[in-house]
DNA sequence: CGTCCATTTGAGGTGGATCAACCCTAGTGG
DNA sequence: CCACTAGGGTTGATCCACCTCAAATGGACG
């Protein structure tokens, strides 16, 4: 489990360089690597192929160049929470120490940008710029968290896929449609439900109206206020 | 709720300015207050009593000197969702922005030492020492969120309970028993649970022979390694 | 000694899990 | 182009872990 088993410049893989993000602003990970000229490497997952585990080493650093990751934590029985989904922009793997806490797949076919963990690491001693940026990376992980576990502590099914159905909104509704990458298990571990508990909240919304489907996975939400009703 | 409401000098406090850490190793606070030769000021709360609110500027970071302090989320009716115990030692309240995530409870009557964010902010932005220490404690933070985001979304009621006990064991334990600073219900609110099924948990475990109680608080683990088998 | 909470314990209810079909659709091969 | 298949999704029936409501007990403190 500890060994790094693959070689990001060995397969499918391309240099790229000083990059010109793509989103000047929001790309916090463009922002690092164009500022202190980092070189960055693409690399590509299959669907549902593993990037790293559970306390592996955290060699690299990575952001989301298009497709989806889950990161997540396994119990000994299989019980399994995704602790977060990464989209197209988000970086992923960041750690302050040298080993990864979840571990990381595919969700569907994905294209990264990595950079080595260490070469972030001596920017940030030399850079505080770099080193804020770093440092609000992973506090903005942390808020995430903080909300997440009101949720999965305190909130109803309903209130779950409700919190859900906003938040994919936000990150990757395009014309106001939204092409869901996971599935019904995924969205389960995450929220801390069954796949059919899912399901069920998500047919009894189509049912009120408050949201349309064009297949299992794209979702158009039709009334986000009375959503944010359902929503604790 | 945005308004600051109370005013650190003006009652009980003491300027401490730079200290001789008591834990020289452990005591990240110190390493910095001492090291960057920041003024720390020490204030007291009595049981109950708030020490800032949710969304809230952060004009301050805290390290409690003595005591405990819960930090929370609500939803609007009241549902409460504690992301955190903060014993004797531990940082609490540094945010990466500007505003408190949390709000923030003494458990008992408490006393802090705390330094204005702003300060720490400006030791950061011309020591990287310290804007690494920075890091490394809001990361620390976010791998407590990620283990209590498992325990909250997969663990069952038994499981919880022996990863609560077995957490408050290697933090507060003297020897080998543990002086519980929080009731059944704050328990129960830091566990997803209700007081009732944390207290039937301990009067199981209690019936098992794993723990033995002198008063509801005062715990004696017999068996940690039973406690352990218990947690998933 | 009495009061006030915190805690424990009991009884019963329920939201979500589990177990089980069934359905839909995208992909595959003929 | 269509029949077949497999995996994902939906829906139904039942179960049970935990919640809710209620009452008794206990311990700390005046």
């Amino acid at each position: 489990m500890l060994t790094q088993t693959f070689n990001p410049q060995a397969i499918n893989t391309q240099i790229v360089g000083k990059i010109a993000p793509a989103h000047p602003v929001s790309d916090q990970f463009g922002a690092i690597t164009g500022h202190v000229g980092l070189v960055a490497i693409e690399f590509s997952y299959r669907k549902d192929e593993e990037i790293y585990g559970e306390d592996e080493p955290a060699e690299y650093v990575y952001q989301v160049v298009s497709g989806a990751v889950r990161t997540y934590k396994l119990l000994s029985d299989g019980r399994r929470q995704i602790g977060a989904f990464h989209l197209a922009g988000d970086v992923f793997g960041l750690e302050s120490g040298a080993i990864h806490r979840l571990a990381a797949e595919a969700i569907i076919d994905t294209t990264v940008r990595l950079v080595k963990r260490v070469s972030l690491e001596k920017a940030a001693g030399t850079d505080v710029q770099v080193a804020r940026k770093l440092w609000a990376m992973t506090a903005g992980e942390l808020r995430h968290a903080e909300d997440h576990m009101l949720l999965l502590g305190r909130k109803t099914a309903m209130e779950r896929v409700a919190t859900f159905l906003l938040e994919m909104d936000r990150r990757l509704a395009v014309a106001g449609m939204m092409a869901l990458p996971m599935c019904r298990r995924d969205i389960g571990d995450y929220l801390g439900l069954t796949l059919e508990t899912v399901s069920r909240a998500l047919s009894q919304l189509h049912a009120q109206g408050i949201l349309g489907f064009s297949g299992a996975r794209q979702i158009v939400l039709r009334n986000r206020q009375r959503l944010h009703n359902l929503d604790a």
